[in-house]
DNA sequence: ATTGATATCAACCTAAAGGTTGATTTTCTG
DNA sequence: CAGAAAATCAACCTTTAGGTTGATATCAAT
């Protein structure tokens, strides 16, 4: 999970005159990571625009925009992801190739809000008040997936005294005294799947 | 995006007599499981019968289906995720721990014919197996009721060195570096139950 | 009989986990 | 606004985990 990243080559360019034409000839991107709040153009303007040209590029919006409306607005432009900037560097890095590998990428508190049907599914799950606070939470999936305390604090980048912090005041909680065990009290008391 | 595998308790039916009524008066199911090409009923439909009813349980459909139209619809319906029966076990483990996340999981190839291009196909990975020896079985399940090497040895009357080089050989085996990753790994080739 | 897999144990080392105390800052809430 | 809860970080310590090398014993199969 935490192996080696990708080197990703990043061209940047925040001048208001970096207009689409400049881009339009070129196919060799591998990804557009779009701000929808870009100067001198919309961003749902862009991506009309470069579907409207073929371009094939896949994108991704990192916004701090979290109008729904927006929102289901690029989605149904085609783009492959939508990031909050909420998001850590590690988690927009994974984001990213989640929909590199061709997946469709919308963070949970975004999709809650998205649909009408499932929406309060897992809401409902995650409102119920668990012993454990929201961090903890975070922090104990991350346990989950086989991270250590420094991974974990890389990923979210805190210091690792703090992840120890959680983890400890989570195995007070739990009352228990390892990882292992941990998770599995945590399983049992609904606090992560299974 | 890995995701350790939980205890499913599955009730399953492929009568063609399994009507929504038996399941309506029931609220504690984590998750269905849906096909969509079901007995006696549409999928489309049952999953609008759900929603009418409001149910809260969230739905992902795992069906060989891949006509867009029909994708689209369910997607809009509200359903967490929409697998192929192409996914492997753990495929389809990881996404439905991703689903109960909140998050929405809809695979590359299906993506890909949901928009404009940009996506590759994804791989399927097949599931290899891992021999563990019968021993090394025995420790796993003592390792994942979260005991340490010292109460692993005590409680098989061996030294902890013999533990070690155990649960240092399973961790070569399943090509991972601690105990967390290593229950993990076990989970996803059926190893332990759950 | 030799090979190979399994199981056992020891010594050694580094890295990580686990535990405690105490502190500051941020965020939520009444 | 004040208090509570949550999140952050540091320093310190002990225990455990993780990794390596090497060794012995058993048993099954070629």
């Amino acid at each position: 999970m935490m192996a080696a990243r990708p080197d990703y080559q990043i061209e940047y360019e925040a001048d208001a005159k970096w207009v689409p034409q400049s881009i339009l000839g070129k196919t060799e991107y591998d990804l557009f990571l779009m701000d929808l709040m870009m100067p001198g153009i919309g961003g749902v303007e862009l991506i009309r625009f470069l579907n409207s040209h073929g371009h094939q590029t896949p994108i991704i919006v990192l916004s701090s925009v979290e109008d729904t409306a927006v929102i289901t607005q690029v989605l149904e432009l085609g783009v492959m992801g939508y990031l909050p900037k909420s998001y850590s560097v590690y988690q927009i890095v994974d984001a990213i190739e989640t929909c590199q590998q061709g997946n469709i990428h919308v963070p949970a508190f975004l999709s809650a809000s998205l649909q009408t049907g499932s929406a309060q599914r897992f809401k409902n799950n995650a409102a119920q008040d668990w012993p454990l606070t929201p961090r903890q939470i975070e922090i104990l999936s991350l346990l989950d997936k086989g991270m250590s305390n420094q991974q974990i604090a890389d990923y979210l980048y805190i210091s690792k005294a703090t992840v120890k912090t959680h983890v400890n005041q989570m195995f007070k909680t739990l009352q228990v005294n390892n990882r292992v065990s941990c998770l599995r009290s945590a399983r049992n008391v609904g606090l992560l799947s299974g």
